[in-house]
DNA sequence: ATTATTATGGATATTGATATCCACAATGAA
DNA sequence: TTCATTGTGGATATCAATATCCATAATAAT
């Protein structure tokens, strides 16, 4: 079924617009931020990881290590995001799944695709983390279903 | 990663260009179907089920069967085919996972996303069968590596 | 009626994404 | 130094999507 991220990228997200609140105060640990964003922490711990590798988050481990964002929220943008942990190309791979597939060999989706994902990508470079805090719904957002 | 529709949905759209191609000439079989559209045959089948009992398809089976486009090429749209493999809701479900997101109880993503899928819809909607082999690219497009 | 052909439906295998667990390294506090 | 705390990395488990196989039913030709 249709799928705009992997879970991994809803709980970098997720994990993202926590820290991003906290941002000026202290870092927070994996277990206070999977508790606060209600995401399972196990597996965030390895999106986190990779987040870090990526310079999006500062590791400290040891007693009163944790988590803490390295770029201001209103740079960080929610397509970044995604791009960070399913992959800078995540959404150039044709989605008829022809390998080579490009505007000199177009698949048979190819302008189709092309149009939608141009605006897609428009509203999803345009949405910071800074502008999803303002809009005053992070803390009614439910729970995620795991 | 993203995904815009299932493997499913994928080899449906391919055998559906091809059928259409055929329209007004004698039914094929799922064998044929398979080989002209380049998509793995014993799972294909499985989907042409789907769409058998979805009225998307005809079949005939015993010797000289196989299946026929039911409606007419300029009717069907891309869309429409994602909905009947991929379900009716596949576009509907809370990007962020959260189950009782609506426009009264947001989740974080709500006002960006369906920005984004409005546009998405509206492309997918407006593409036929029809069009797209009309667009001439067809015959030329690769084979989906499966 | 018999045979060849074709779709159907059930069962199972494979694969990648998701999830969990544990030993280890790094850090600060006592 | 010793200890508690916390992130890291490797290994493994679970689950849903994808893929394959086989026995059976339906149909046409002979």
């Amino acid at each position: 079924m249709f799928r705009l991220y992997s879970k991994a990228c809803e709980y970098a997200i997720r994990a993202f617009l926590c820290l991003a609140d906290q941002r000026n105060k202290s870092n927070l640990t994996a277990r206070e931020v999977c508790r606060r964003a209600r995401i399972p922490e196990s597996y965030t711990r390895k999106v986190f990881q990779a987040l870090v590798r990526g310079k999006y988050l500062g590791a400290v481990p040891g007693n009163g290590g944790g988590y803490r964002l390295l770029r201001k929220p209103d740079k960080v943008s929610i397509l970044e995001i995604i791009q960070a942990v399913d992959g800078k190309y995540t959404f150039e791979r044709c989605i008829m799944g022809v390998s080579r597939c490009s505007c000199r060999r177009p698949c048979l989706l190819h302008s189709t695709w092309e149009a939608s994902k141009k605006s897609l990508l428009k509203e999803l470079n345009a949405a910071h983390l800074e502008d999803l805090i303002r809009a005053g719904n992070y803390f009614s957002a439910g729970k995620a279903k795991s």
